[in-house]
RNA sequence: GCCGAGGUGGCGAAACCGGCAGACGCGGCCGACUUAAAAUCGGCUGCCCGCAAGGGCAUGUGAGUUCAAAUCUCACCCUCGGCACCA
């Protein structure tokens, strides 16, 4: 009998995973009960994905450790609602169709049962009874009505933008321009920018309140970059006028918006920007052909381009002045790249002595520069400034202007304002950097925009009744790569809804993001045909408890599903102002090469390889364990044998207790010094210690020390298999709680674990998922006495091990005699002795 | 360029509040078990000097604050995410 080495069987993840599933799915143990009220509630959302083919780790990543935390709730009580879906829309599914003549549909929804497949493998608490599939009619119906309604409060609207035009292929995504050269990917013409009509949707009414987090738990460096995107600028706006010249009578309105009107008095000259409407009308005839070349330069240069403040300026006068309000001065206007058409008034007052661009600008152009703020007490410079002086002290002095000389900057920055208000020459203003959000894009998959165009009536909205307008499923995709749509007669043509007259429809679809902006509302009544969402279910669910997803949607996935949110309740749909109560943005699983995944560069890992040699669990638990969940990182397997290795552990110690190593001549005995009673203490405050950090770990989301606390339990628990306690009732309460822990991380082995023990007590099966989470003996978990370090000026020199509780007079003394640090003090008197936080370090401190 | 994050052993990382740097795992070395291998189990493993006891050095680089710095401050270097038509 004891020679008889037989272990236990292995674990073997390829017959107990699939049947687990297979189970839970038969049970439907992860439908919600959206109406149960009896329990409270807690919306689980991951962000949901584009079906590009295949789930690559990078999915895993998301998803796994997020089913942790559903699964995590569930046993604390709470309903958990944790649905899934896909983002059916977007360009991958068009380039497909024109490289494989695929229909985007057909390709789409090829994709998405594949990945359906895929996500199922991974063992997760899926809802899939309320999956949405953006691409349906059924949702993008609701896509149009709701732009209807935002079309009704005038937060829609139409007005022209410039977009990348290639002359072959039409409208270019920003990734279909290749090259500084800027290209087109597919027939390599040059790509010029060309001016349509587009809708936008008006976000920057809402630009204020979406500087507001309050009540929102989302990670600081999100806030701060929303906050930046939406970039509040608070200023005035001031009234040039344009001065007569030979060619052109003057006296055209020239605004400019500007944060220092305190410097007004040091503005020499005016930039506009190379798209203002003006610059045509005021270029003079001479300088015509240079400003026209340098227009048409600035259009194919990219906005990161033009803002680079590394960049040599460049820019040209166009032959025409502007008169400085303040002072009657005559100033040359220049166009420069720099001034963007979009932000403030598209034209700015340069002020070279006080802003960087500007002087940089003056410098290299040779304008004046002239010097009308001072730091307080500070000498006038000899021989002109050396660099801008942009510092906004509050104590800074105005010189060089007028009546104003000798006032602080910003008393003269309300004055001059004031003043020029009083003349009708200027006000109070707020500018921001956020501009209104362009939502048409020519392309055939995706939303169609609902209005057509009358001859008689104008824009007319398409009538609620008449929605979905579908999109045909027949047309010509492969003729070149402009919107298939256009050349679609029976889409295009269509009758006015108001006359009846002929009309066009608008074959612009819309943006993708439109889709992603309230899918988690659609989520709740995924099949209601009445309305998008359902109000009774949005006020009990929403918002939403927790978001997972990846930080590259910072600012405009999160930014606009704030701003929908906000136009959603003007328009009375919901009542929540704020759709994500907290937030975390897990990081990006890179290739093995250190760059993000993608099928063009060869380096995405595909889970199901890993699955199928290890096992759902452990894939889970090993992304899990690679580090800190918000870090990501480059992919590498390298690890995951250890993690499976883990695994292998517990099961043995769950179902062969009593099992003796034959390779370790101390196993089966207990450790020197140790009798059952104080083995047991040991095996207990061990697993009450452990839950108590596992399940703060849970809590933040502190996966990777979650699981490596699990290993420092199993490999204690491993120490007393086989002895006489191993199978006792302190053993036993401490596997239930080392399967209860990781449960949720690793939910088959677990639940297989789980009902084995249940069967060997003859008790009726119970999913280990349905159990409650355990609650921490403290008296089990507390400790008795503790390792102190002591450091002598700062480097350590003992440890002493002390009882907990004592003074620091007692903790003083004891180290004082202790040889090492008698040795290290060298016959010196302490100066000082640190006891640091609560008994945590001492350090003494001997010279002078 | 601008906004945000990050640089710690051979590798992934830990150190949550300014208090023992390197938990846990990979890899490596040694041993046990085995006819043998695999699997499994145990031990050691930051670098340098030393037989050892012990000592010195060490968290991207350089300075600073402090009894004490991976952690705070300043400057610089490098990597990653976003920059509005990829999602």
């Amino acid at each position: 009998m004891t020679t008889e080495r037989t272990r236990t069987e292995r674990y073997d993840p390829s017959s107990v995973e699939p049947r687990w599933q297979a189970r839970w799915a038969e049970l439907e143990l992860y439908r919600t009960d959206l109406g149960d009220t009896s329990r409270p509630k807690y919306y689980l959302l991951t962000m949901y994905d584009y079906p590009s083919g295949d789930l690559h780790v990078g999915h895993w990543y998301v998803k796994t450790p997020t089913d942790a935390i559903a699964r995590f709730h569930r046993m604390h009580g709470e309903n958990v609602f944790f649905p899934v879906g896909f983002d059916a829309f977007g360009l991958p599914a068009e380039n497909a169709a024109i490289k494989k003549k695929i229909h985007p549909a057909a390709w789409t929804y090829q994709n998405i049962d594949n990945m359906r497949r895929q996500l199922r493998s991974m063992g997760a608490t899926f809802d899939w009874a309320s999956e949405v599939v953006t691409c349906d009619p059924a949702y993008y119906r609701w896509n149009q009505w709701l732009f209807l309604r935002f079309l009704e409060q005038g937060l829609a609207y139409r007005t022209t933008a410039p977009v990348d035009w290639c002359p072959n292929d039409g409208t270019l995504a920003r990734e279909q321009v290749e090259g500084v050269e800027r290209r087109c990917w597919r027939c390599g013409a040059k790509v010029e920018k060309r001016d349509l009509a587009q809708w936008f949707l008006r976000i920057t009414k809402y630009a204020d309140e979406l500087l507001d987090f309050r009540g929102l738990d989302w990670p600081e460096p999100i806030r701060i970059m929303q906050t930046n995107w939406i970039g509040r600028s608070e200023g005035a706006e001031i009234l040039f006028t344009t001065a007569p010249d030979d060619h052109q009578p003057g006296g055209d309105d020239l605004r400019v918006f500007t944060t220092r009107p305190d410097t007004l008095f040091g503005a020499t000259f005016m930039v506009l920007a190379p798209e203002h409407p003006l610059v045509a009308r005021l270029t003079a005839p001479d300088r015509r052909a240079e400003v026209e070349t340098y227009v048409a330069a600035a259009r194919s240069a990219t906005e990161i381009e033009r803002l680079s403040t590394e960049r040599e300026k460049t820019g040209v006068p166009i032959g025409a002045s502007a008169i400085n309000p303040v002072n009657g001065a005559r100033i040359p206007i220049w166009i420069a790249d720099y001034v963007l058409a979009g932000y403030g008034t598209g034209a700015i007052m340069a002020v070279p002595a006080h802003d960087e661009r500007d002087f940089a600008f003056a410098t290299k152009f040779g304008l004046p520069i002239v010097e009308v703020i001072r730091a307080a007490g500070a000498p006038g410079p000899a021989n002109g400034l050396s660099e801008a002086y942009v510092s906004k002290s509050a104590t800074d002095l105005m010189v060089n202007s007028g009546r104003f000389d000798g006032q602080p900057a910003p008393a003269g920055f309300r004055a001059i304002v004031e003043w020029l208000k009083s003349e009708g020459k200027a006000d109070f203003a707020v500018t921001y950097r956020v501009r209104d959000w362009l939502i048409s894009r020519q392309r055939y998959w995706g939303t169609p925009i609902p209005v057509v165009y009358c001859a008689v009536d104008g824009i007319v909205p398409v009538p609620d009744e008449e929605l979905p307008v579908r999109l045909p499923e027949h047309v010509d995709y492969q003729g070149s790569g402009e919107n298939p749509l256009r050349r679609d007669p029976a889409f295009l043509n269509t009758v006015c809804p108001r006359c009846g007259g002929p009309a066009t429809r608008e074959t612009d679809t819309m943006d993708t993001f439109m889709d992603s902006s309230w899918y988690w509302f659609r989520y709740l009544s995924p099949g209601l045909d009445s309305a998008p969402v359902e109000r009774a279910l949005v006020d009990r669910w929403t918002p939403v408890d927790q978001y997972t997803g990846g930080a590259e949607h910072a600012v405009m996935h999160l930014l606009y599903a704030r701003f929908f949110t906000k136009a959603m309740a003007d328009c009375g749909l919901v009542g929540e102002r704020e759709p994500f109560r907290r937030l975390f943005n897990q990081g990006q699983v890179l290739g093995a090469d250190g760059e993000r995944m993608s099928k063009s560069r060869g380096n995405v890992e595909d889970p199901d390889a890993l699955v199928a040699r290890y096992g759902a669990d452990t894939v889970r638990l090993y992304l899990m364990f690679m580090g800190p969940w918000d870090q990501g990182g480059p992919w590498s397997p390298s690890g995951i044998g250890g993690v499976a290795r883990f695994i292998g552990r517990v099961w043995t110690l769950a179902l062969d207790p009593h099992g003796i190593e034959p390779g370790d001549p101390a196993s089966g005995t207990l450790p020197a010094g140790e009798d059952a009673a104080t083995a047991e203490r040991t095996i207990r405050g061990a697993a009450h210690r452990t839950l108590a950090t596992v399940t703060a770990d849970y809590e933040a989301f502190h996966f990777n020390t979650m699981v490596a606390r699990l290993m420092e339990l199993s490999n204690l628990l491993f120490r007393y298999r086989g002895t006489d306690v191993a199978g006792g009732s302190a053993w036993d309460e401490a596997i239930a709680l080392l399967e209860l822990m990781l449960a949720p991380a690793a939910p088959h082995v677990t639940e297989e674990l789980w009902a084995r023990h249940l069967a060997a007590r003859d008790e009726a099966w119970r999913s280990i998922h349905a159990e409650r989470w355990p609650a921490v003996d403290a008296a089990a978990a507390a400790v008795e006495t503790h390792e102190l370090p002591v450091q002598v000026n700062g480097k350590l020199r003992d440890r002493v091990e002390v009882a907990v509780g004592l003074s620091e007079a007692e903790v003083e003394a004891l180290v004082l005699a202790r040889p090492k640090v008698v040795a290290a003090l060298d016959g010196k008197t302490p100066l000082r002795v640190i006891h640091a936080g609560g008994g945590r370090l001492v350090n003494i401190v001997v010279r002078g």
